[in-house]
DNA sequence: CTAGGATCCTGTCAGC
DNA sequence: TGCTGACAGGATCCTA
């Protein structure tokens, strides 16, 4: 997804476009993307967006809340006197809606906010306001690079010392918010090679990574997340926020900013996984 | 408990 | 052109 940066992006828009507003009505295109009583929903008011990790939580006026879950694919698009989405990047952010990949419309107040999800991994899911932090996700979640201790960090990946840290950063319950991009983003901000045993790492790498974490992320949300919508170059053709400022994502073949050399992709944890070989050595 | 792989689903792209 | 396999900004489930 939609990682925690592009669910902050949309938290904020949705907050200046449709806090306070009644919701009209729910209209589910597909049964797997909503669970529960799609009825609860209709004629309340979004009293709250919160988000926590990569889950946004919107909290109704009959004390219901809706968890959004992006997933690899979801984005939402509000519809409105002007377009806002964020999340996965597509043409359907300039799109007519709904199309064939809308899975959940809400009629609001002032405009239409959409869930589309092409992979249908990502849902909106109701839970009473009071039982949130019961959810088994929300449960789990551990704090974000923010609210993280360097201490807290290590010890988890020193009960993980095995695995490749570009995986256990991936996880959760590990650190809450990394998806893909700044997990790769991090470890290069750290030097640290993505393949590197967790365990092995000195207290000053997993300082370093977690301030990197915490930079890329930041910076992130400070553009309107690395999704915000494709934008239009002068000349008319269409780029993607991504490359304003990612390092290493997607630049296999490039030159390191750093240093020059060539950036690789590998597979880690079974994820597209990308470095610098001379910034981010195997060893140390 | 950990580690690694399969799985949910749709779409696109490279290679034959 | 048509087919096939790989891959995709996530998380969970299953097996060893």
């Amino acid at each position: 997804m939609p990682e925690l940066p592009e669910v902050e992006t949309i938290r904020r828009g949705l907050d200046s476009f449709c806090l306070h507003k009644k919701i009209k009505q729910a209209k589910i295109y597909c049964e797997k993307s909503f669970i529960g009583p799609v009825e609860l929903v209709n004629g309340t008011e979004i009293i709250a967006f919160r988000r926590k990790g990569k889950a946004l939580l919107v909290d109704l006026s009959n004390g219901i809340t809706m968890m959004i879950h992006l997933r690899m694919t979801g984005q939402l698009i509000w519809d409105g006197k002007e377009r806002y989405a964020a999340g996965h990047p597509s043409e359907n952010f300039v799109a007519e809606l709904p199309n064939k990949q809308t899975r959940v419309e809400f009629e609001i107040e002032d405009g239409v906010l959409y869930f589309n999800d092409q992979r249908k991994f990502g849902f909106v899911k109701l839970i009473p306001t009071g039982e949130v932090e019961q959810d088994r996700f929300i449960a789990s979640l551990a704090p974000e690079p923010w609210d993280m201790k360097v201490e807290e960090l290590q010890a988890k990946l020193k009960r993980r010392k095995d695995s490749p840290i570009k995986a256990v950063i991936l996880d959760q319950k590990v650190i809450a918010g990394i998806g893909n991009i700044y997990a790769d983003e991090a470890l290069f901000f750290a030097k640290i090679h993505p393949g590197r045993k967790a365990g092995s790492l000195s207290s000053s790498e997993v300082a370093e990574l977690l301030k990197g974490a915490c930079e890329v992320m930041t910076a992130s949300i400070e553009s309107g997340g690395s999704t915000m919508a494709t934008y239009v170059r002068a000349d008319g053709t269409r780029g993607n926020y991504l490359e304003k400022f990612a390092q290493v994502f997607r630049r296999e073949g490039k030159e390191c900013p750093r240093c020059g050399a060539e950036i690789l992709k590998i597979k880690v944890g079974g994820r597209g996984t990308h470095f610098c070989p001379v910034c981010q050595k195997e060893g140390c």
